[in-house]
DNA sequence: GTTTATGCAAAGGCTTTGCATTTCA
DNA sequence: TGAAATGCAAAGCCTTTGCATAAAC
């Protein structure tokens, strides 16, 4: 799928989402929505502000908080908490399953994929009668350029 | 093992750590490891800061933080963000590797087991050259009880 | 005797809230 | 027109930091 097929994919989504429940469908929200999906990887808020604010639309932050919540309501968009208080953002939709390796020492995040983490998800959720969303798996330890720059030492 | 033994052992491993790493070894610090360690399921340090008061060793804040840390990179104790900014701790040692399904309707946190989760962790180390340290697994959706709930409304 | 840890309070950083103003329906 | 969203600034909450005091080594 192109970028522009995307774009028009989640806007879609977007709308019938908001539509579906009563809330209002402003020009900040469908720019927000934009600006997340014109960029691969995370971005915390901040990120997020300063990238609207250079362009045609000026957002606060606090819409930037709420309409962050409607688009994981919606499943447009995923929160991580890797490290420290802030929270990250990730677009959610269209894109493979995948989770994170975390270097304690240098805080770098990678990506990785396994399909098995979907048995896991089916099972527990059976077993625990537990209607599965969505997951986050994040495994920490040390990158392999931090186990380098530790043999050096 | 027996709850005076798990004391025992964890001690002599935290003691080992802060020798090992040229830290004094402080009544504060084993007080708050065993208190740690006297109950089960998760805490957060207000809840941890308002048990110790309640007893014979009364700990500041900041001296709560400062040990956690060293906890956890002794391994003794793990960290959580299962939602907002508040951290979850939980002692780590001598216990099953465990995951946790967490409500996004009631914030429940329940927890399961599942030893597939061993395999994708050795083989994204692997794959990534990646030294695991540890994971964390969270699954998100609705628990069985507001399942129920919503099935009636 | 040094150096490190503690405790307290203040500062910090991210997020939420309140309220006046705007705007969607 | 009425209800909901926005923007701004203030307030909140958890966590970290600075510094004087106390204690480990």
């Amino acid at each position: 799928m192109v970028a522009a097929e995307q774009q028009a994919s989640v806007q879609r989504i977007f709308s019938e989402y908001l539509e579906r429940h009563g809330h209002r469908k402003t020009p900040e929200r469908f720019a927000i929505l934009t600006e997340v999906y014109a960029h691969d990887g995370h971005f915390d808020i901040e990120r997020l502000y300063g990238r609207m604010k250079t362009k045609k639309y000026r957002v606060s932050r606090a819409t930037l908080y709420n309409t962050m919540d409607l688009l994981i309501d919606c499943d447009l968009v995923r929160r991580h908490r890797f490290t420290g208080t802030q929270s990250q953002f990730e677009k959610a939709h269209a894109f493979g399953q995948h989770d994170h390796l975390i270097c304690t020492t240098c805080g770098a995040v990678q990506e990785f994929c396994d399909p098995r983490i979907q048995q896991i998800r089916k099972t527990a959720g059976e077993v625990m009668g537990f209607e599965v969303r969505y997951h986050t798996l994040q495994i920490h330890g040390t990158c392999a350029s931090c186990q380098e720059k530790r043999q050096l030492s």
